[in-house]
DNA sequence: AGCAAACCCCAAATCGATTTGTCGCCCGGC
DNA sequence: GCCGGGCGACAAATCGATTTGGGGTTTGCT
């Protein structure tokens, strides 16, 4: 290491010396040269797709060996038209609902000869539409597409293009892309009966921001209904599903109404469920003592914080492993037919925090 | 949605129908024909590497708008031998360090049209080695290699392809690969020193598989060496990067030497930290009261836990920024020599836990 | 021996772009 | 009036594989 130039993090690169003569590659000419046959022939004895003789396979794949030949990709993936590459589309990889996600589709592509190109969209619709045409430039034999609204994205051009696409989360109807869902209805109801099972004095949620999530509010809500109660409508604030977001929310929740703090929480997610946590321990309050939380997703963080978080499990890796299965079972030709709908079940996990 | 088929999660998808007429792109000459010129003439007025005439310019534009026509990335891959495609080679996306690190290099190469292609290894060669290949056939244009080791992985066979690569962690001395490191030893020197500030009476130190960190092994003898102390071989045990692995390390810690238990403990990454201080709770010992636990990596939940962990700041993000810098001034041309490295710093986080 | 059916292999077209050599045209200068 | 030069467009080669029609040789059967 001592050889190497050390340059300081923001230090702009000088300039350099010519590139060596790079080496190209060795191409199947060569190797069709060396094994004294065609081109034609050494394509068919790395595919199967027709019959060659015993010793001139045996010669070829000596050529092969000994030239070290692998074959290009590019120039397979132009004549073939297969990319043998999937697109994964989140809003951003460094969530940890999406990185697992993510790492879910990979292992389901694993071994079927598929790799992954990752797209960092932050949840704009822009970047959505941007990268689902670049994808689609570099033809991409699938998508997973994890959007806001994939609608608007325009999730609509590959599938009428014939590319795959499948859909996580809220889906759209169109006939032939896949969606692989969770109930976050009524698991949101099933967190809040919880809740409400300690016949709280007054319960509140923090919601995300409109109109996103909106299952887990209605999940909550008539959970709120069918106990015969009511929610008093400053209970209900919406954060941005950050940790701060959620520990900002719970503070305009506990000065909203002076003196008649709410006793439950329920969170629309696991991050703002502990944002809401920082918040009552500031406040000096205690979970659950004091106030009973939850939250929705299950990260796990959700058995980091303290007290451990009661949520609903959001299987995430589950959903990428769905995703990569409907995606192959359509790129191997297995099946060919109008769009299909996974639903994974989202189970509460009552930990200690309510 | 209640059009769709439901399928229970595992099952299998029935054979369907035959597939509609795939509407194939639009080609480049499509457009030429109808702009009434040639393949040439368009492909100038897109790159701009010869001068076309107003006029001329003006119609293409005009076909490619009409036709809504996209470039095949495939094709002019193929002619131009550039992929803009780079290559993120990573143990598991699923891990906070490496998610973060992969958006660091994404966002270094947004805006520099270059698209990025993940594989997680789990730190298998194997599968290091077999990636390695796959994206050299599928034409990457560089790769960041964040592997155990990065010799055996193969990384010199893409350097020496004239496919810049660069090592993140641990690097090797090959004249054309850069490196971005942190000084993970004097990271981890200073966080022991701050342990034995309060001068306790027995420090410990949970490590990673070895030769893995080895570094931070170093970084935490060396301050116990310069205070004049000795560590007892006992308190120096192997976990394997986990929560659950750190957790069992801190018990066998703790039963190993009977009414001796020390009262500060240095470990290798922050969810081993965490898996100690579930132990240590699990025993009823406090944090910080009773033993003074330090981390290295400040992952989120570093802050989460509780009481927060006092670490060292490994900078996930700005390594994979300064790593994606580097690629694009080797893509760019701007640098073509030796191989550099980039330095960063990992600062002390001091918070409650020691 | 004659003939058809396998059996192998190859030449050439193709995928969709980029790149380069060349050619025609028009303009201005001597 | 002739020539040099710049401009603008095109034809054809190229990237590295796959695919397909067809041709030559061998095998097998009567």
């Amino acid at each position: 290491m001592a050889a190497k130039r050390t340059l300081s993090p923001g230090a702009a690169p000088a300039h350099g010396a010519a590139r060596l003569p790079e080496q190209s590659r060795v191409t199947i000419n060569q190797v069709a040269a060396l094994a004294g046959v065609s081109p034609t022939t050494v394509s068919h004895v790395l595919s199967g797709k027709r019959l060659v003789a015993e010793d001139t396979r045996g010669a070829v794949r000596e050529a092969i060996r000994t030239l070290g030949y692998r074959p290009n990709h590019v120039a397979r993936s132009l004549r073939t038209r297969r990319s043998h590459m999937i697109a994964i589309i989140v809003p951003d990889i460094t969530n940890p609902f999406y990185s697992v996600l993510t790492r879910g589709v990979a292992d389901a592509l694993d071994g079927q000869d598929y790799g992954t190109y990752v797209c960092n969209t932050d949840g704009i619709l822009d970047r959505e539409a941007t990268f689902l045409d670049d994808v689609l430039d570099r033809g991409a034999d699938g998508i997973v597409l994890a959007a806001i609204d994939a609608a608007s994205a325009g999730a609509l051009k590959p599938a009428d293009m014939g590319v795959p696409v499948v859909c996580v989360g809220r889906g759209l109807d169109h006939p032939r892309i896949d969606v692989v869902t969770i109930d976050d209805e009524s698991g949101s109801y099933e967190a809040t009966r919880h809740l409400l099972a300690r016949d709280p004095d007054r319960i509140a949620m923090i919601q995300g921001p409109s109109p996103y999530g909106a299952q887990r509010v209605s999940g909550f809500t008539r959970a709120v209904a069918d106990a015969d109660r009511t929610i008093d409508p400053a209970y209900m604030v919406t954060g941005d599903w950050t940790r701060h977001g959620g520990s900002e929310a719970m503070h305009t929740i506990l000065t909203a109404r002076p003196g008649k703090t709410p006793d439950a929480v329920f969170c629309a997610n696991d991050l703002m469920a502990i944002g809401a946590i920082d918040a009552l321990r500031d406040a000096g309050l205690t979970v659950p003592g004091d106030v009973a939380v939850a939250g929705f997703d299950d990260v796990d963080a959700a058995t980091i914080v303290h007290p451990p978080l009661t949520t609903v499990l959001n299987p995430a890796y589950d959903i990428g492993v769905s995703a990569g299965r409907l995606l192959v079972s359509r790129l191997s030709g297995e099946y060919d037919g109008e769009g299909r709908e996974v639903p994974l079940p989202c189970p509460l996990v009552v930990r200690a925090s309510g």
